[in-house]
Order: structure tokens, then sequence, then C-alpha cells
DNA sequence: ATTTGTCAACGAAGGTTTTCGTATTTCTTG
DNA sequence: CAAGAAATACGAAAACCTTCGTTGACAAAT
């Protein structure tokens, strides 16, 4: 099974993958152009961060243009996932209950946001028997 | 109002403090103890780490005796809200109800621990209005 | 066809994190 | 009190992250 080797994205590199997840695939320079106001790093930055991350194998890329065209190699869903349980073992100590608990907190979760959580975890605990 | 600056504690920081919060307070070789299992990392790496610590005000300590005895400055509290509110930034984009959704996928976690979990929200739903 | 603009590649600087080795100080105990 | 043990302090190396300047290739526009 060849090297399944998790890479674990860093807090720049995150940003970029939130674009390109968004977009489906992009150039740098796009993903420049959306990240630029909210980051305010240089157009070299960005090319730098994403040929890194095709080094990595976070990114797979279309060089046959001039202007390489770029893909997560991993979902949204795994990474939130990978890091959500990273954060449970770290901060946490493994405690789902706390970590919803804080989440929440840290949110301020309107009326509305907890009534759908809610009917989402009676769903889970239905199916899951 | 002094400089209630933020610091952000690194992930070696972060398994020291599990300990530290665990304990109330230790000398370094009591945080080594528990930690060199699970790290098996040095005492001088464990030491430096926490008079770095120190230094940028995670830590607080009592050097009256020649074993310094430390304490963390931040709760385990206040450190989990903003580390969950962080991700729910970077990751989440915001959406508390995604981050718990993935959180419970993460832990698999038991029908015991939803049914707590309900009743937690259940809880706030009836506190909160 | 020369100039101008856009892109990828590269290297490197500056910062932070993590790790230890070595030196120094302080306590203990034989 | 001298020898050894145990702790702190210090410095520095290695790895990683983030940022950007510069260069060279290629394309577009005049």
């Amino acid at each position: 099974m060849s090297k399944p080797k998790i890479v674990k994205p860093t807090e720049a590199e995150l940003a970029i993958l939130q674009v390109l997840w968004d977009l489906g695939q992009a150039t740098v320079r796009q993903v420049q152009d959306v990240l630029e106001s909210d980051r305010g790093t240089g157009y070299t930055t960005t090319l730098k961060l994403m040929q890194i991350m095709f080094e990595k194998g976070l990114l797979d890329r279309d060089d046959s243009q001039r202007s390489h065209i770029y893909r997560p190699t991993v979902t949204r869903q795994k990474t939130q996932r990978r890091m959500v349980g990273e954060l449970l073992e770290q901060a946490f100590g493994g405690s789902a209950q706390q970590l919803v608990v804080q989440a929440l907190a840290a949110k301020k979760a309107s009326p509305q946001e907890l009534k759908e959580i809610r009917e989402l975890i009676e769903e889970m605990e239905r199916g899951n028997r």
C-alpha cells in the first residue's frame, strides 16, 4: 500500500486548502486573489506555499498549461475530522462532551443552532444502535 | 489593564499544561515522570520547555526551594475554549454544527455519551432563552 | 521585434519549536 | 568536609514555518 503518510497542514496551508475546497481547483493567482485581503501576504508567498504543499502531497497539480492548476488531495471532511480528533486528544483528554460544551460556549450558539445540533444527535441515537 | 497578551501554547507546551492542570502544580521532575512514557524526551527538554513557558507567562513558579514549583497561569477551560474557537474559524468556517458532527464521528461516541451530550444541549436550550 | 507583464522556480532570511549537551549550583550523606 | 546526586541555567543545533526578492521563461501588446 504505497505510503499513506498523513501530513498535517499548517495554519497558512489550511487557509489555502479552504480556498481550494471551495473552488474545487484553482491557479495560484486565483487563490492569492481570495487570500490577499485576509492575509495581506504577497503572491510569491502563496506560490511557494502551494509548491511546498505539492511536494508534501497535500495538493495535486496540472502543469500542462503555463498557469498550473492545483487541487487538494485531501477532503475537507477528512481533514476536519483529523483535526478535531487531534484537538480532542491534545486538549480534552478524549472527552467529546467537554469539547462540545466548549465549542458551543466559544461560538455562543443560537437557539436555532442548538435545535439543529440536538436533532442531529437524536438522529445519531436512532441510527447508532 | 496591564498586558493580557494571549499566548498560544505549542503542542509540546500543551502536553505539559495537561499534566499541570491535572496536578494543580508540580516540579519539573514530576511533570517529566508523567511525560516520559508518552513522549520519550529527556529531562532537560522538559525543563527548558517549562522555563520558556515561564518566560512567556504561561506558567508561574515558586523558586524559593531548590526544586522550583510550577503552576499554570491559564485555566484549562479558557485554553480549551480558545483552541476550539480557533479550530472553528480555521477549519470549520465558524459552523459549530459541523464541528460537533466531526467530533462525534472522530470519537465514535457511545450511546451513553450521546445521551449525555443531548441532555446537555437540552439544558442549554432551557437556560438560553 | 522590442517592451511589458505574468508566471514558476529557487534560494535565503528570520522566526519559532523542539531537543539536548554541558556547565554550574545546591543539597545530601558517608 | 568531600564526593556524589539532583537541580537549574545556558547555549546551540536541527527542523520547520513563513515570507519575500530575484531570476529566467514565456506570452501579450504595441
